[in-house]
RNA sequence: GGGUCGUUAGCUCAGUGGUAGAGCAGUUGGCUUUUAACCAAUUGGUCGAUGGUUCGAAUCCAUCACGACCCA
């Protein structure tokens, strides 16, 4: 598009900031890179801001600070850089050579820190210099941008103008940096495993499709890097993680993003009952990290991440949670079988009592899981890569970890059998051939590498986006994900 | 996929059948150590889109788009 057709097209205020960069433009170089801030505004105000005035501004401290352009009462402006907000003032003839000023340039300016007479700390502008001339006008300065719709679509705006929104994802830093801290300090090598692959495994869930051009074939996004980072435990790196995206083709939700954020571990020599104790640590300690506390609002609640965990099996959770089910019924397929076509759960006919099982767990405990709880003991039927239990066969060494009615971790006892490996795989084969598109396809080459030898091995993925929404307080995938994906806006008189 | 609600100025929102409004932002002037600064004047609209009902539609009806919440 042409400068004109912008101009024809673009409202007034635009066109006003438009003019004043041309302005800008024709006076010399309209976007200087030549400033350089030695100070952040929330350091100074830690730093000076309860120092006395006259105190203060007998030393003559100049400092030098840049940022955006947030509030203009003409004689005070307020800045806002990456640690908060800082006053600069303006004395008239600084007011007369700003007038070009508008709310949202990025500028930098540098003078004597001073305090007004409400004991607020700002700097005396002394040089002053636009960086970067805004060409759009800023929401409405006391809500902010409110519209969730463009919050996530332009999250750069709800970002420069939205408080809540920048600790959210400081804290979404910091919940990783401490994450990745935690395992680095029990020798945990961090490995980057394909994000592209030939066979999509490690979970049950449908893969998005993509393609290779020189190899002429399909490929597909990871659904989880768990049987890569096995392969690596076979290889001999007995402390293995990896933090880092997978993508499962289901639908937007509140809950849903279509690619998300996991760290997978896996520890050698160990068992799922070891991982559940470094979980309930891990938590403990970013709880404490990142929070200062192990006391969780979220919603309206509370989560004690302080005392221990709650644990019980999914049959005994079952029946605590349904005192009409008993421990009979549950455990008869028939009987089950007809206890969850009264829950109104849809069961198939190749279903069996393990799947029932996790059916009828899905639809009457799960979202009663408040308080941080270990779910353990799944079902084999649904866990085809979890180690069969020494006592009972009917179940794995797995387990799941929910808070707020949310499951958060997913951990078991390696498969480490490849034999058994092998039938779990054909089993899986099967299930997809009757046509269950979330089953999972053989993959020879993990097999062999089973064949190999893989130690003892627990392992276990932590969903980061939902441990972020827990440790905000965000009701929303959304708001703890930087750029949700949404569909396409329309564009206006187009069907 | 189903239900409910929403979409009006750059932003935040009023307006429920009869001349499209307010606050903030903007512009002009005043004030000049303010704190959602203040005072005066003032600009700004394809009322999500397309049809329909009506003398007349932001408002009623239908369809569609996007979003939020709930349910599956």
């Amino acid at each position: 598009m042409t400068d004109d057709q912008h101009q024809h097209e673009e409202n007034r205020l635009i066109a006003e900031r438009r003019d004043k960069l041309r302005q800008l433009r024709a006076e010399g170089q309209a976007f200087p890179n030549h400033f350089r801030p030695d100070s952040l505004a929330a350091d100074l105000i830690a730093r000076y801001g309860e120092q006395d005035k006259e105190a203060l501004e007998a030393q003559g401290i100049v400092v030098a600070v840049a940022g955006r352009l947030m509030l203009d009462r003409k004689s005070f402006k307020v800045l806002q850089d990456q640690s908060g907000r800082i006053q600069i003032y303006a004395t008239k003839d600084v007011q007369q050579a700003t007038r070009h000023w508008d709310i949202g340039d990025i500028v930098g300016v540098r003078g004597k820190l001073c305090k007004s007479g409400k004991g607020d700390l700002y700097v005396m502008m002394d040089e002053h210099i636009l960086l970067t001339k805004s060409l759009r006008p800023l929401p409405e300065k006391h809500k902010g941008l409110t519209d969730t719709e463009m919050r996530y679509r332009q999250r750069y705006v709800d970002l420069m103008t939205n408080d809540d929104t920048r600790r959210t994802f400081r804290i979404r830093a910091q919940v990783i940096s401490g994450i990745r801290r935690y395992l680095e300090q029990r020798g945990f090598y961090e490995a980057e495993t394909p994000m592209l692959q030939v066979i999509p495994g490690g979970a049950t869930a449908r893969p998005f499709i993509t393609h290779h051009n020189s190899l002429d074939m399909d490929m597909y996004l990871r659904i989880a890097p768990e049987l890569y980072l096995k392969r690596l435990v076979v290889g001999g790196f007995d402390r293995v993680f990896e933090i880092n995206r997978n993508f499962r083709n289901e639908g937007l939700s509140a809950r849903h993003n279509p690619e998300f954020t996991m760290v997978e571990f896996y520890q050698a020599y160990a068992d799922y009952n070891d991982l559940m104790d470094l979980t309930e640590d891990m938590l403990r300690t970013l709880a404490l990290d990142v929070l200062g506390t192990t006391e969780v609002p979220y919603q309206g609640e509370v989560f004690d991440f302080g005392k221990p965990f709650a644990r019980l099996t999914v049959f005994d959770a079952i029946l605590h949670f349904n005192p009409q089910i008993t421990a009979e019924a549950l455990a008869d397929e028939a009987a089950a079988r007809a206890i969850a076509e009264e829950l109104g759960i849809a069961l198939k006919e190749s279903d069996g009592l393990g799947k029932i099982q996790i059916e009828i767990f899905e639809k009457t405990v799960e979202h009663r899981l408040v308080q941080p709880t270990f779910i353990t003991q799944y079902p084999t039927e649904v866990s085809p890569l979890a180690r069969r239990n020494d006592d009972n066969p009917f179940v794995t060494d797995r387990f799941e970890f929910f808070v707020g009615g949310r499951e958060i971790a997913n951990g078991f006892s390696e498969l480490n059998d490849a034999e058994d490996q092998a039938e779990r795989f054909r089993q899986q084969v099967a299930e997809k051939d009757a046509g269950d598109l979330e089953a999972m396809f053989y993959d020879e080459d993990y097999v062999t590498a089973l064949e190999y030898g893989m130690p003892p091995t627990a392992g276990e993925g932590i969903g980061i986006d939902r441990l972020v929404m827990l440790f905000t307080d965000t009701p929303s995938i959304r708001d703890v994900i930087l750029f949700p994906h949404m569909r396409p806006q329309a564009k206006p008189g187009v069907q």
